[in-house]
DNA sequence: CTGTTAGCGCTTTCAC
DNA sequence: GTGAAAGCGCTAACAG
């Protein structure tokens, strides 16, 4: 094998020399300007191939404002759904020549200041962050100290403002109730009940609003955990009950995917004697058994709305704040079927 | 609420003013250097925390060799795999102070190459890289070419070479055989058997050796297909066959959990008519119904491994070549229990 | 269209 | 311990 050559890095200048042009002409055809003839381009173009050239993108940072680098910032990067709005948000980098740092904060409000110091000693232009949860004004005031512009994704701090992208969780799970009303069940419960961050709120809230508007009772909730897990002993206390339920719209597809083993394990036959309702659509709920009925929330989408609304406010700092709320529809598959009986 | 007050970015040469006390002081106090009397340090600080300075690693990297920058290219972002992978990874950075490029090679070459460019143009110290689907010399190459120090992961390119973080796939598949036959299962297939990368050839490879090894038929085995999914057609007809398997040894946890979707939608019960073992143990394993007996091939670890190990190749750029293979365990449950008849 | 010049904010000798 | 000065590789302003 042969020894890399020259471990010497070779700049803009040699490659202006070796081309015999200055370096500013080289500059500008590095960022592909207009204003130079072709044919010089084209020796320039030929020089830095020759010497085996990279841009040094540090190097222009230092004079530019914009380094095209953004920090996303995750409450919780293992979980799924993370993944697919990571995806999402890459695409739109790439496809914007910019380049992404990824921090998980691990719903610690410290680490996630921690991070957001760093993303900002590395001049990234903006941030994309799902607040810890526990975050509060101090996050937004960190933000603006630090002059970063930012986008809120799936929730929110309390009060906060700014630029903000989620789905539509309540009109959501309204529209899951309305689903299960009409295929005749009654006794809905919501399984994993939170109150920790802006989405849980949303999500229950909607629940309520939805079974108020169905004149249900909506009573039947079971408290959601950290790390999308329930309380199990309230779940079985309810299905054990006087008047259980005969479905359930759960937080999320990790926990629906959860509650169908648990009943499944005693005995249920899911679609039929109880019907049960996810919220995501990650892939696996299409590939449970039976398939499960889920709130589709678009995570991948919700991400490449993050980027470009951030990208619109790095182009325009002025321009007014946006809060972008998708729609999350129903997709219904087998575990909410029509009740045979 | 007030506006934020000086958009005016402050440098070291402000804050050295503000303290009293020159430049280059200030840049040792900033990096904490032990050289400076205690006094000077706190007055610094002080004038650091007044002037709300932010320390710019962008010029520092101009200076220095380092950025504590690494990149992350992965083949596919939006696998629950990779995101367990990636959380191991930003443990180990967020501990050392560097921050870390994400890109979703989404299995690729064209992209992949398209992004390590960028990231090295970004300057980054070194790159964590699961190589696309079809990448080849032309991958270590440019690595080498841009002098980009790297970690392969998971999988390595043909006859590649350099340091590299893998699960013992083989072994683990050999212990799944074994658990089987000690079950008294004797018909075992391979479901989702390719040889597009490495990884997946040194599964069925496994699967292959581990029969010999026990003296059973290796030929049942369905093929796998991008995205996680096999070939029905292939599996129905072994099924339907007059020699159908008992048991069936997945390529990982995902399209095990579409298999036990499958099969009981064909009436099998699991764990009794047929054994089904997957690979990875991601958290849905665990929470399958029946829940899903795997081979744990702990991708957190991996992200561990991989970060740890390319820390210690920048530190030491000649240090020999390392290739590190983690131990795969079997985690049994209920998706294998010894049948009842 | 091309060349010259002056920094961006930091680290790093090397004197003091 | 501390200060002065040079320079990392690039862009931007302006003169030709």
């Amino acid at each position: 094998m042969k020894k890399s050559p020259a471990p010497q890095p070779v700049n803009l200048l040699d490659v202006a020399r070796a081309a015999g042009v200055s370096r500013a002409t080289a500059s500008l055809v590095v960022r592909g300007s207009p204003l130079i003839a072709p044919p010089t381009r084209e020796r320039v173009l030929e020089a830095m191939k020759q010497l085996g050239y990279i841009y040094n993108r540090g190097a222009a940072n230092l004079r530019q404002s914009r380094t095209h680098t953004i920090g996303l910032v995750l409450s919780n990067i293992a979980n799924p759904f993370f993944s697919e709005l990571t995806a999402g948000v890459d695409d739109v980098n790439d496809a914007n020549d910019v380049v992404c740092f990824i921090a998980n904060s691990v719903e610690s409000p410290e680490r996630q200041a921690r991070q957001i110091q760093r993303l900002r000693e590395h001049n990234v232009d903006g941030v994309i962050i799902c607040p810890a949860i526990g975050s509060n004004d101090t996050l937004l005031e960190d933000l603006q100290r630090l002059s970063l512009p930012y986008v809120q994704v799936l929730r929110h701090v309390p009060y906060g403002s700014g630029d903000y992208v989620a789905a539509d969780y309540a009109s959501g799970i309204e529209k899951a109730v309305r689903h299960l009303v009409e295929t005749g069940r009654q006794k809905i419960m919501f399984v994993g009940g939170m109150s920790v961050h802006s989405a849980a709120v949303a999500r229950l809230d909607g629940f309520h609003r939805a079974m108020a508007l169905h004149q249900l009772p909506d009573d039947m909730v079971v408290a959601g955990k950290w790390g999308n897990t329930y309380d199990e002993v309230e779940l079985d206390r309810l299905l054990l009950g006087s008047n259980p339920p005969d479905s359930a719209i759960c937080y999320n597809d990790i926990m629906a995917l959860a509650l169908m083993s648990h009943l499944q394990r005693r005995g249920y036959t899911l679609g039929d004697d109880f019907a049960v309702i996810g919220m995501d659509d990650l892939p696996q709920a299409a590939a449970a058994y039976p398939p499960l009925t889920t709130i589709a929330t678009n995570p991948r989408m919700i991400g490449q709305a993050a980027a470009t609304l951030l990208q619109k406010r790095l182009e325009a700092p002025d321009r007014p704040t946006e809060r972008i709320i998708l729609p999350a529809n129903l997709v219904i598959r087998a575990s909410s079927e029509t009740r045979t009986s």
